[in-house]
DNA sequence: AGAAATTCGGATAAATTTATCCTGTTTATG
DNA sequence: CATAAACAGGATAAATTTATCCGAATTTCT
């Protein structure tokens, strides 16, 4: 469904805005112990986030990356996605066609379209404030 | 979504059965030509299809690919898919934890499951001969 | 029997994605 | 000001996926 970065990336955005609700910014080594990923690889993802403002980044000692609050609550899994994996998870063809066209559609089309915008209205509509909310609880988990 | 493989293993099963219903068998060749997929790919893919009772294959001069009326009634776009990407579609996690597990989710486990329920029922339900009505009456193509 | 058309399967190569390493820069702190 | 902690970014490596090549086996047709 997403690339691996990009389920990383997803992680990551989310640790770092449950800890940013807490007043707290972290490092890279502390999210990639709390959401299981390669420390490197992540680093790049996150450099990725913070280039198109998911995440605030700070440089130097007591450095480490955060998220506004108010972003939090704005911030949909969409943007996220979109910072990393582009728009593929919305123009792409079911079949692998160049691009998904209504005007010569693939024989699985219009059932694919309907799974597509069920995923792209859940991804639009899903904040990362919404998202902490199990975590804070115990109730969902970002690695086991 | 799918992977390259399996997106090729589709469309090749639906090129198959269009013109199996006509009674013909198609050679490798042909079928690349049709789907534009690069040939001997395409060819280790067919060997899977064939492996997994997907397709027929016939050896030989006059030789090729075709699948029984019968079955093109019965193969639903889900064998295919599990035959070639087996069943991470069903049984991934949105977010890339090790298995998709409702005991200790992460945190888009519940919008995430009605999506990929809605991907298994629209796989599971559509059969090789509903995806074929299209192609034969020129209102859906396998390449552009 | 011989030639041609065809799939099968193993080996290999190219491309992409995932992951690591290392050096440089920034910044808080003592 | 020196040091240590931390991110940035380029180069590189490993793994996986995608793709090609080629010889062998099978079958039809002349
Ligand atoms: S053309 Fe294939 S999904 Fe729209
Ligand atoms: S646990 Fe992530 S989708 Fe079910």
């Amino acid at each position: 469904m997403f690339s691996k970065a990009c389920e990383y990336g997803i992680r990551a955005s989310m640790y770092i805005a449950l800890q940013s609700l807490e007043g707290k910014r972290v490092s890279l080594k502390e999210i990639a112990e709390e959401i299981d990923s390669p420390v490197a690889f992540t680093a790049k993802i996150l450099q990725q986030l913070s280039r198109n403002k998911i995440v605030d980044s700070v440089k130097g000692s007591a450095g480490g990356f955060q998220i506004e609050k108010e972003q939090i609550k704005k911030i949909k899994l969409s943007e996220i996605v979109y910072a990393i994996d582009g728009d593929n998870v919305y123009v792409g063809c079911g079949l692998g066609l160049k691009k998904c066209n209504a005007n010569k559609p693939c024989p699985v089309h219009d059932k694919f379209v309907a799974i597509r915008d069920n995923l792209k209205n859940m991804l639009e509509s899903a904040s990362l404030q919404e998202m902490t909310e199990g975590l804070e609880v115990g109730t969902t988990y970002l690695k086991r």
